[in-house]
DNA sequence: GTTGGTGCAAAGTGTTTGCACTCTG
DNA sequence: CAGAGTGCAAACACTTTGCACCAAC
Protein backbone atom coordinates (compact mmCIF):
# COMPACT_ATOMS: atom_id res chain seq x y z
CA UNK A 1 0.00 0.00 0.00
CA UNK A 2 2.59 2.51 0.77
CA UNK A 3 4.22 2.06 -3.12
CA UNK A 4 0.43 2.38 -4.50
CA UNK A 5 0.00 5.47 -2.32
CA UNK A 6 3.53 6.94 -3.91
CA UNK A 7 2.01 5.68 -6.83
CA UNK A 8 -1.55 8.02 -6.79
CA UNK A 9 0.26 11.12 -5.19
CA UNK A 10 3.06 10.99 -8.24
CA UNK A 11 0.21 10.68 -11.10
CA UNK A 12 -0.93 14.16 -9.40
CA UNK A 13 -3.85 12.79 -7.55
CA UNK A 14 -4.89 13.00 -4.04
CA UNK A 15 -4.99 10.13 -1.29
CA UNK A 16 -8.44 10.15 -0.06
CA UNK A 17 -9.71 8.00 2.35
CA UNK A 18 -11.85 6.12 -0.13
CA UNK A 19 -9.23 5.69 -2.99
CA UNK A 20 -7.27 4.52 0.04
CA UNK A 21 -9.46 2.45 1.29
CA UNK A 22 -10.51 0.65 -2.20
CA UNK A 23 -6.83 0.30 -3.16
CA UNK A 24 -6.42 -1.30 0.48
CA UNK A 25 -9.01 -4.17 0.10
CA UNK A 26 -8.48 -4.83 -3.66
CA UNK A 27 -4.89 -5.57 -3.16
CA UNK A 28 -5.58 -7.65 0.24
CA UNK A 29 -8.13 -9.76 -1.68
CA UNK A 30 -6.62 -12.53 -2.52
CA UNK A 31 -9.16 -13.12 -5.53
CA UNK A 32 -10.64 -11.20 -8.08
CA UNK A 33 -13.94 -9.02 -7.54
CA UNK A 34 -16.03 -7.21 -9.47
CA UNK A 35 -17.21 -3.73 -8.76
CA UNK A 36 -20.25 -4.53 -6.66
CA UNK A 37 -18.52 -7.00 -4.79
CA UNK A 38 -15.90 -4.49 -3.64
CA UNK A 39 -18.52 -1.62 -3.30
CA UNK A 40 -20.25 -3.82 -0.69
CA UNK A 41 -16.80 -4.80 1.35
CA UNK A 42 -16.17 -1.19 1.27
CA UNK A 43 -19.58 -0.37 2.80
CA UNK A 44 -18.65 -2.47 5.89
CA UNK A 45 -15.61 0.04 6.65
CA UNK A 46 -17.23 3.49 4.49
CA UNK A 47 -20.91 3.05 4.70
CA UNK A 48 -21.61 6.21 2.49
CA UNK A 49 -19.21 5.40 0.06
CA UNK A 50 -20.82 5.10 -3.45
CA UNK A 51 -20.49 2.95 -6.13
CA UNK A 52 -19.60 5.40 -8.80
CA UNK A 53 -16.57 6.25 -6.47
CA UNK A 54 -15.97 2.09 -6.61
CA UNK A 55 -16.19 2.60 -10.73
CA UNK A 56 -14.04 6.01 -10.47
CA UNK A 57 -11.44 4.40 -8.72
CA UNK A 58 -11.42 1.49 -10.50
CA UNK A 59 -10.53 3.38 -13.98
CA UNK A 60 -8.05 5.45 -11.88
CA UNK A 61 -6.19 1.92 -10.36
CA UNK A 62 -6.25 1.02 -13.95
CA UNK A 63 -4.61 3.58 -15.62
CA UNK A 64 -1.90 3.70 -12.48
CA UNK A 65 -1.19 0.31 -13.70
CA UNK A 66 -2.24 -0.99 -10.04
CA UNK A 67 -5.12 -2.97 -10.62
CA UNK A 68 -6.12 -5.46 -13.91
CA UNK A 69 -9.50 -5.80 -15.39
CA UNK A 70 -10.91 -9.42 -16.35
CA UNK A 71 -13.15 -10.62 -18.92
CA UNK A 72 -14.71 -13.89 -17.38
CA UNK A 73 -18.21 -15.06 -17.78
CA UNK A 74 -20.22 -13.71 -20.26
CA UNK A 75 -21.35 -10.41 -18.17
CA UNK A 76 -19.43 -7.92 -16.32
CA UNK A 77 -15.80 -7.34 -15.73
CA UNK A 78 -13.90 -8.08 -12.65
CA UNK A 79 -10.86 -6.60 -11.28
CA UNK A 80 -7.46 -8.02 -9.11
CA UNK A 81 -4.64 -5.86 -7.80
CA UNK A 82 -1.74 -6.37 -10.59
CA UNK A 83 -0.09 -9.41 -9.51
CA UNK A 84 3.68 -9.62 -9.36
CA UNK A 85 3.82 -13.25 -12.04
CA UNK A 86 1.51 -12.98 -14.87
CA UNK A 87 -0.93 -16.03 -14.13
CA UNK A 88 -3.96 -16.83 -16.61
CA UNK A 89 -7.33 -18.20 -15.20
CA UNK A 90 -9.14 -21.53 -15.54
CA UNK A 91 -12.64 -21.51 -14.97
CA UNK A 92 -14.96 -24.81 -13.67
CA UNK A 93 -18.41 -24.80 -15.99
CA UNK A 94 -20.06 -26.93 -13.10
CA UNK A 95 -18.83 -24.69 -9.81
CA UNK A 96 -17.77 -21.80 -11.19
CA UNK A 97 -14.52 -21.68 -8.95
CA UNK A 98 -11.72 -19.73 -10.64
CA UNK A 99 -8.28 -21.20 -10.79
CA UNK A 100 -5.12 -19.50 -11.98
CA UNK A 101 -2.11 -20.81 -13.31
CA UNK A 102 1.36 -20.11 -14.87
CA UNK A 103 2.48 -21.40 -17.70
CA UNK A 104 6.08 -21.34 -19.18
CA UNK A 105 4.67 -22.11 -22.59
CA UNK A 106 2.36 -19.25 -22.32
CA UNK A 107 5.15 -17.27 -21.99
CA UNK A 108 6.71 -18.50 -25.13
CA UNK A 109 3.76 -18.27 -26.94
CA UNK A 110 3.21 -14.76 -26.65
CA UNK A 111 6.97 -14.12 -27.65
CA UNK A 112 6.48 -16.30 -31.08
CA UNK A 113 2.94 -14.42 -31.83
CA UNK A 114 4.34 -11.17 -31.42
CA UNK A 115 7.59 -12.21 -33.35
CA UNK A 116 5.20 -13.88 -36.13
CA UNK A 117 3.13 -11.18 -36.12
CA UNK A 118 5.26 -8.23 -35.90
CA UNK A 119 3.14 -7.07 -33.04
CA UNK A 120 4.67 -5.69 -29.73
CA UNK A 121 2.44 -7.13 -27.29
CA UNK A 122 1.86 -5.45 -24.31
CA UNK A 123 -1.27 -7.38 -22.52
CA UNK A 124 -2.11 -11.17 -22.71
CA UNK A 125 -5.18 -12.88 -21.34
CA UNK A 126 -5.78 -16.58 -21.38
CA UNK A 127 -8.67 -18.34 -20.36
CA UNK A 128 -9.67 -22.07 -20.25
CA UNK A 129 -13.22 -22.90 -19.49
CA UNK A 130 -13.96 -26.31 -18.23
CA UNK A 131 -14.72 -28.84 -15.77
CA UNK A 132 -12.42 -29.35 -12.12
CA UNK A 133 -11.66 -32.69 -10.88
CA UNK A 134 -14.46 -32.54 -8.38
CA UNK A 135 -17.44 -31.91 -11.26
CA UNK A 136 -15.95 -34.21 -13.65
CA UNK A 137 -16.68 -36.59 -10.92
CA UNK A 138 -19.81 -35.89 -10.17
CA UNK A 139 -21.34 -35.86 -13.54
CA UNK A 140 -19.34 -38.56 -15.62
CA UNK A 141 -16.88 -40.06 -14.82
CA UNK A 142 -14.72 -41.88 -17.65
CA UNK B 1 -25.66 -23.56 -44.50
CA UNK B 2 -27.34 -26.55 -45.18
CA UNK B 3 -25.94 -29.00 -41.92
CA UNK B 4 -26.42 -25.37 -39.74
CA UNK B 5 -29.90 -25.54 -41.00
CA UNK B 6 -30.34 -29.19 -39.84
CA UNK B 7 -28.77 -28.32 -36.79
CA UNK B 8 -31.91 -26.07 -35.97
CA UNK B 9 -34.37 -28.42 -36.83
CA UNK B 10 -33.10 -31.35 -35.02
CA UNK B 11 -32.78 -29.37 -31.50
CA UNK B 12 -36.33 -29.23 -32.05
CA UNK B 13 -36.10 -25.36 -33.36
CA UNK B 14 -37.96 -23.76 -36.28
CA UNK B 15 -36.53 -22.59 -38.99
CA UNK B 16 -37.59 -18.80 -39.57
CA UNK B 17 -36.63 -17.01 -42.22
CA UNK B 18 -35.30 -13.72 -39.87
CA UNK B 19 -33.08 -17.37 -38.14
CA UNK B 20 -31.97 -18.34 -41.40
CA UNK B 21 -31.10 -14.86 -42.81
CA UNK B 22 -29.30 -14.31 -39.09
CA UNK B 23 -26.98 -17.36 -39.45
CA UNK B 24 -26.19 -17.22 -43.03
CA UNK B 25 -24.96 -13.42 -42.43
CA UNK B 26 -22.68 -14.32 -39.69
CA UNK B 27 -21.50 -17.36 -41.67
CA UNK B 28 -20.61 -15.36 -44.53
CA UNK B 29 -18.79 -12.73 -42.55
CA UNK B 30 -15.28 -13.45 -42.99
CA UNK B 31 -14.35 -12.12 -39.05
CA UNK B 32 -16.11 -10.97 -35.99
CA UNK B 33 -19.69 -8.47 -35.51
CA UNK B 34 -21.59 -7.69 -32.39
CA UNK B 35 -25.14 -7.67 -31.98
CA UNK B 36 -25.61 -4.23 -33.35
CA UNK B 37 -23.68 -4.88 -36.68
CA UNK B 38 -25.33 -8.13 -37.48
CA UNK B 39 -28.41 -6.32 -37.09
CA UNK B 40 -27.63 -3.69 -39.60
CA UNK B 41 -26.51 -6.17 -41.77
CA UNK B 42 -29.69 -7.83 -41.43
CA UNK B 43 -32.26 -4.62 -41.46
CA UNK B 44 -30.95 -4.21 -45.50
CA UNK B 45 -32.39 -7.52 -46.15
CA UNK B 46 -35.14 -7.92 -43.96
CA UNK B 47 -36.10 -4.21 -42.84
CA UNK B 48 -38.31 -4.82 -39.96
CA UNK B 49 -36.25 -7.22 -37.93
CA UNK B 50 -35.72 -6.73 -34.74
CA UNK B 51 -32.91 -5.97 -32.01
CA UNK B 52 -34.41 -8.70 -29.61
CA UNK B 53 -33.96 -11.51 -32.18
CA UNK B 54 -30.69 -10.90 -33.18
CA UNK B 55 -30.00 -11.63 -29.48
CA UNK B 56 -32.09 -14.34 -29.60
CA UNK B 57 -31.15 -16.27 -32.11
CA UNK B 58 -27.39 -15.22 -31.42
CA UNK B 59 -28.09 -17.40 -27.78
CA UNK B 60 -29.62 -20.25 -29.51
CA UNK B 61 -26.62 -20.41 -32.09
CA UNK B 62 -24.34 -20.10 -29.27
CA UNK B 63 -26.22 -23.16 -27.70
CA UNK B 64 -26.15 -25.15 -30.75
CA UNK B 65 -22.52 -24.73 -30.95
CA UNK B 66 -23.03 -23.05 -34.42
CA UNK B 67 -21.27 -19.09 -33.34
CA UNK B 68 -18.76 -18.35 -30.61
CA UNK B 69 -18.85 -15.46 -28.21
CA UNK B 70 -15.79 -13.30 -27.71
CA UNK B 71 -15.13 -10.99 -25.37
CA UNK B 72 -12.55 -8.71 -26.62
CA UNK B 73 -12.77 -5.11 -25.22
CA UNK B 74 -14.06 -3.94 -22.06
CA UNK B 75 -17.82 -3.00 -23.41
CA UNK B 76 -20.07 -5.54 -25.54
CA UNK B 77 -19.68 -9.14 -26.90
CA UNK B 78 -18.51 -10.20 -30.83
CA UNK B 79 -19.91 -13.18 -31.75
CA UNK B 80 -18.33 -15.21 -35.07
CA UNK B 81 -18.81 -18.53 -36.78
CA UNK B 82 -17.60 -21.51 -35.39
CA UNK B 83 -14.53 -22.12 -37.13
CA UNK B 84 -13.19 -25.29 -38.22
CA UNK B 85 -9.20 -24.48 -36.56
CA UNK B 86 -9.38 -23.16 -33.74
CA UNK B 87 -7.77 -19.76 -33.39
CA UNK B 88 -7.00 -17.08 -31.03
CA UNK B 89 -7.28 -13.12 -31.24
CA UNK B 90 -4.47 -10.35 -31.10
CA UNK B 91 -5.78 -7.04 -31.32
CA UNK B 92 -3.73 -3.59 -31.66
CA UNK B 93 -4.42 -0.90 -29.53
CA UNK B 94 -3.61 1.74 -32.05
CA UNK B 95 -5.98 0.98 -34.96
CA UNK B 96 -8.40 -1.33 -33.21
CA UNK B 97 -7.71 -3.87 -35.89
CA UNK B 98 -8.17 -7.79 -34.86
CA UNK B 99 -6.07 -10.20 -36.03
CA UNK B 100 -6.13 -14.22 -35.49
CA UNK B 101 -3.82 -16.44 -35.55
CA UNK B 102 -2.81 -19.73 -34.79
CA UNK B 103 -0.16 -21.63 -32.39
CA UNK B 104 0.55 -24.72 -32.02
CA UNK B 105 2.24 -23.80 -28.54
CA UNK B 106 -1.36 -22.76 -27.90
CA UNK B 107 -2.56 -26.20 -28.01
CA UNK B 108 0.47 -27.89 -26.05
CA UNK B 109 -0.14 -25.13 -23.26
CA UNK B 110 -4.09 -26.08 -23.09
CA UNK B 111 -3.07 -30.07 -22.89
CA UNK B 112 -0.42 -29.41 -19.78
CA UNK B 113 -2.81 -26.65 -18.33
CA UNK B 114 -5.73 -29.41 -18.03
CA UNK B 115 -3.41 -31.96 -17.05
CA UNK B 116 -1.66 -30.37 -14.11
CA UNK B 117 -5.13 -28.68 -12.73
CA UNK B 118 -7.02 -32.05 -13.05
CA UNK B 119 -9.56 -30.15 -15.36
CA UNK B 120 -11.08 -31.50 -18.71
CA UNK B 121 -10.78 -27.96 -20.92
CA UNK B 122 -13.76 -27.26 -23.16
CA UNK B 123 -12.83 -23.74 -24.66
CA UNK B 124 -10.26 -21.76 -24.42
CA UNK B 125 -9.70 -18.32 -25.37
CA UNK B 126 -6.58 -15.96 -25.95
CA UNK B 127 -6.59 -12.70 -26.64
CA UNK B 128 -3.19 -10.69 -26.82
CA UNK B 129 -3.06 -6.64 -26.86
CA UNK B 130 -0.43 -4.04 -28.42
CA UNK B 131 0.58 -2.56 -31.11
CA UNK B 132 0.93 -3.62 -35.20
CA UNK B 133 4.15 -2.73 -37.27
CA UNK B 134 2.12 -0.12 -38.30
CA UNK B 135 0.77 1.88 -35.39
CA UNK B 136 4.39 0.84 -34.14
CA UNK B 137 6.54 3.20 -36.34
CA UNK B 138 3.98 5.85 -36.41
CA UNK B 139 3.72 5.75 -32.19
CA UNK B 140 7.86 6.14 -31.70
CA UNK B 141 9.92 3.73 -33.51
CA UNK B 142 12.06 2.00 -31.19
C1' DG C 1 -8.28 28.94 -1.64
C1' DT C 2 -8.11 25.76 -5.86
C1' DT C 3 -9.64 22.17 -7.86
C1' DG C 4 -9.87 17.14 -7.76
C1' DG C 5 -12.95 13.86 -5.48
C1' DT C 6 -17.30 12.52 -3.57
C1' DG C 7 -22.41 11.24 -3.16
C1' DC C 8 -26.50 11.34 -5.33
C1' DA C 9 -29.60 10.94 -9.01
C1' DA C 10 -30.17 10.74 -13.70
C1' DA C 11 -28.66 9.20 -18.14
C1' DG C 12 -26.22 5.74 -21.08
C1' DT C 13 -25.07 1.21 -22.87
C1' DG C 14 -25.82 -3.47 -24.03
C1' DT C 15 -28.99 -7.20 -23.27
C1' DT C 16 -33.30 -9.55 -21.73
C1' DT C 17 -38.22 -10.09 -21.18
C1' DG C 18 -43.59 -9.73 -21.26
C1' DC C 19 -47.10 -9.62 -24.42
C1' DA C 20 -50.06 -10.06 -28.35
C1' DC C 21 -49.66 -11.47 -32.97
C1' DT C 22 -47.65 -14.48 -36.73
C1' DC C 23 -46.13 -18.33 -39.18
C1' DT C 24 -43.67 -22.92 -39.06
C1' DG C 25 -44.11 -27.70 -38.83
C1' DC D 1 -53.95 -25.38 -35.28
C1' DA D 2 -50.52 -25.61 -31.31
C1' DG D 3 -46.98 -23.32 -29.80
C1' DA D 4 -42.21 -21.61 -31.12
C1' DG D 5 -40.69 -17.30 -32.86
C1' DT D 6 -41.38 -12.41 -33.83
C1' DG D 7 -41.66 -7.09 -33.15
C1' DC D 8 -42.32 -3.79 -29.98
C1' DA D 9 -41.73 -1.44 -25.76
C1' DA D 10 -40.58 -1.72 -21.27
C1' DA D 11 -37.42 -3.57 -17.95
C1' DC D 12 -32.74 -4.92 -16.54
C1' DA D 13 -27.90 -4.93 -15.20
C1' DC D 14 -23.75 -2.62 -15.40
C1' DT D 15 -21.31 1.67 -16.01
C1' DT D 16 -20.78 6.66 -16.76
C1' DT D 17 -21.88 11.50 -16.02
C1' DG D 18 -23.71 16.27 -14.33
C1' DC D 19 -23.89 18.82 -10.44
C1' DA D 20 -23.38 20.84 -5.92
C1' DC D 21 -20.77 20.18 -1.93
C1' DC D 22 -16.43 18.72 0.53
C1' DA D 23 -11.81 18.06 1.62
C1' DA D 24 -6.72 17.26 0.10
C1' DC D 25 -2.86 19.74 -0.93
Amino acid sequence: MRVSTRAVRISGRRNTSQRKLLLDLIQQADGHMDAHELYELARQHEPAISLSTVYRNLKVFKELGLVEERHFAEEHHHYEAKPSVEHHHLVCLGCGQVREFVSPLAKRMVKEVGRDNGFEISKTEIRMEGYCPQCRGEVSLK
